[in-house]
DNA sequence: ACCAAATTCATTCAAAAACAATCAAATGCG
DNA sequence: CGCATTTGATTGTTTTTGAATGAATTTGGT
């Protein structure tokens, strides 16, 4: 095992549960105590950690100036909180539409019960929910470089003889006036066509995404139910023709 | 072994699991810790890779991937050299269809030419596809989660639509009266629908490939090229009717 | 709140592993 | 053949590692 495993080890660790103790490390990572006090100090330097007694926490800064690694882990923190919310809401035997983006990535890990079957439009979705031994069907057709996510007409013709009980998809705008907003058409045109498949839709974004406009309109704010982490953006006005799941940090 | 054969043998390490070490390549590589040392600087001075203590790692993304799996090297250094014969029979505006498989997934790496099109089934090999910038189709449908291949009615029926220019495609066993067999049915029938689709088709296969028997058969000898490794099988007789490449080691 | 036991910690040191630099032999090529 | 390149072995140096020591901290009982 390479230092640079251990340091990588020992990062994801801290990401995924935000404390790491010595003792487990060491059985993990299968050398000394002076080994992984050393990487400990090494990850600290580099403000990767701080040290506590027995191991090391993660660091996390609320009120101060977010480098920007500690802003993508913040961004990640809020699609965590938002995929667990999401993942409660799917039920036993449940056909599931799972939309590409990362915001939907989030909530695989979170996925509790077995005999579900989901399709999905995100390659790395698919690969992930295969692990987990999740039912999978990838929508065929023509991959977008930039999102790893099926488009086209291929897609859209495989799509159309699907129903679902739940749609989880993600956006990048909401407005309260143009309602929901993504960049892509290609990419929308699927988004809608799940929607309009599905008995119950959420749309799943982070605070980020409030009171932005987009390109090409996914739906209006109406018959889905819009699924956020908790923020300082007042949503009351939204509150009256939509309804809002918050999920608490 | 030639040093860019090594050198694309580290990338295609690099690529796969993110870490490469020193000890490994040594023995996986058959040269003296001098040449590989050697290599991993001038892949540095390429910015392939960042040299560590014990080996080297992948630049792009920093802390992803903690458990870097071991694979039988020998193995990989066969399908390296089967990967890259593979790839350089693939012809400007081609459009190819690309097998499941760690086989075929060798020969994307040495994909050179621009402005051809893939179609697959194989979830990785899409996604490594679109990040090289070539124009991927995946087929949809069921995903099979211990090969993370796409199976089932809706990936045949996708299929049908194509015809394809040259098809690559792996199996699990060569027999000179039986022809390539592989054992899960659903694969094979993915496997002969795309071979009569295409005006070529390469079974891509290495040594250990040969004289193998498995549950169903995929084609006979006749109407395919074979690729395979050089190794120590006599393959005179295989060769009275069948197309034979051999890449030299 | 106090003390004692158990952990955890920092520091030091020697062994092992990986390293860079060098040189002669082997190889490839015109 | 002669030249340039590549390779493997050797050398001594640097880095990493695990064990040992005693100091600091935490824990649990009274």
């Amino acid at each position: 095992m390479l230092t640079d495993e251990r340091y990588s080890v020992i990062r994801n660790l801290l990401n995924k549960s935000g404390i790491v103790k010595t003792q487990d490390l060491m059985s993990m990572l299968n050398c000394s105590e002076s080994t992984i006090r050393r990487d400990l100090d090494h990850l600290e330097e580099q403000g990767y950690l701080k040290r506590i007694h027995g191991g090391a926490k993660r660091i996390y800064h609320l009120d101060e100036e977010l480098t920007a690694q500690e802003k993508s882990f913040k961004n990640t923190q809020e699609k965590t909180v938002i995929g667990k919310l999401a993942a409660s809401l799917i039920e036993e035997n449940d056909v599931i539409f799972l939309d590409a983006g990362t915001t939907t990535l989030a909530i695989i890990d979170f996925i509790k019960v077995g005999n579900i079957t989901v399709v999905t439009n995100g390659v790395q979705h698919a690969s992930l929910l295969s692990d987990y031994q999740v039912d999978t069907i990838l929508l065929g057709g023509k991959i977008k470089a930039s999102t790893k996510a099926m488009v086209g007409s291929s897609s859209l013709r495989n799509l159309e003889d699907y129903r679902f009980d739940k749609a989880f998809i993600g956006i990048n705008g909401i407005d309260q006036e143009f309602g929901c907003t993504t960049p892509d058409p290609e990419e929308a045109a699927i988004k809608k066509l799940a929607i309009a498949a599905s008995a119950s839709s959420y749309i799943v974004a982070d605070q980020s995404k409030w009171n932005k406009v987009n390109f090409v309109r996914v739906c209006d704010m109406s018959n889905v139910t819009i699924i956020t982490n908790h923020s300082d953006i007042d949503l009351t006005s939204f509150k009256e023709n939509t309804t809002i799941l918050e999920a608490e940090k």
